[in-house]
DNA sequence: GGTGACATGTAACGTGTTACATGATTTC
DNA sequence: GAAATCATGTAACACGTTACATGTCACC
């Protein structure tokens, strides 16, 4: 369900031709979220059809080939947009969800993510708090632990890292939001 | 292609139902990887086609009334487990594969998983210095800059920071695959 | 004239998600 | 005896992935 938005905003940032579009994901976009080119078309197929987008170059030599479609965003799917990025359900796990919302934010303007952030907050302050229960209950005696259960803390471990420094990174975001 | 083999290493640490998995799914392992019941019964029917699994309990009551099957994983499940680990083809960004993986070398034993993590140390040490790049040619003179560019410099560090904090727990498990 | 990048699409398949469905056992 | 939990499953749909398909343009 995010694939679309994250197309639109895209687009906003800069009207682009499908292809353009796949080559971006695969690079600075590419490193948050992913998209082929079969994907890309079939959404700004749908796009089209619900008058979010807009061709606007269509840099057709002569023939029946295809040539060059530039898409561009209409009122309505910038107002898609906005609606989707209010609707505050980003998952605790889809970060990059919650990065591309920003994405939007740098390209529209302020649109109210202190909010979602801070319940994002509270909820990975609640995780990270579960997993260093769990180490305390079960790795306590830093000696002592077999292969397998060295193994296991090194997972748990990685997870408390990635909280860690998640919430760090969210304190950092959070003044920027608030305006 | 990765659920049948996360619900193997669940089944090798200890056999359960279908039902017993999905809870698992939904707590402990859930941090890291999510499975429905749907797909859970889904993947047990087909890895009992393979001969992969097999019903032990099968406590059925009396009437033809589905009551809790037991299944567990055959040596053959077992192979396929370590085969799926030792083919290295991890993602960069699939790091919950990885934890997929070393959970299994908990459960089994040493399974070589350290080469696939120097790899996977090297992908992200270049990641980061892209970032790093990045950073310096975009955002270098740290003040004067839109809000715009600030919330996408938070973006970029978001990437920053995570690289550095997955690349410090590797470098923190590393010696434990060493064997 | 051949190779590689540009450019757009269709079709088939696998997996994950949502909704529906059924019945047994336990607890209040 | 009603409600919650245990327990297993089917069906339809959406989405992502892989493979296939076609044709242009620029460069050597």
């Amino acid at each position: 369900m995010s694939t679309p938005h994250a197309i639109l905003i895209s687009l906003l940032e800069r009207p682009s031709s499908g292809y353009d579009l796949a080559r971006r994901f695969d690079r600075s976009m590419g490193y948050f979220w992913r998209a082929t080119h079969q994907q890309i078309y079939r959404e700004l197929g749908r796009m089209l059809q619900q008058g979010w987008v807009a061709v606007i170059g269509e840099t057709t030599g002569e023939a029946a080939t295809p040539r060059k479609k530039v898409y561009q965003v209409l009122p309505a799917g910038r107002a898609e947009v906005v609606r989707w990025v209010q609707e505050t359900d980003t998952d605790v796990d889809g970060r990059n969800v919650f990065l591309i919302k920003l994405r939007a934010e740098a390209v529209i303007g302020p649109l109210g993510l202190d909010a979602e952030l801070e319940r994002l907050v509270a909820l990975h302050r609640a995780r990270l708090q579960t997993y260093l229960d769990i180490e305390q209950r079960d790795f306590s005696p830093a000696d002592a632990l077999t292969h397998a259960q060295q193994v296991q803390y090194a997972i748990l471990k990685g997870g408390i890292r990635s909280e860690q420094s998640w919430l760090a990174w969210a304190e950092e975001v959070l003044p920027l939001l608030k305006s």
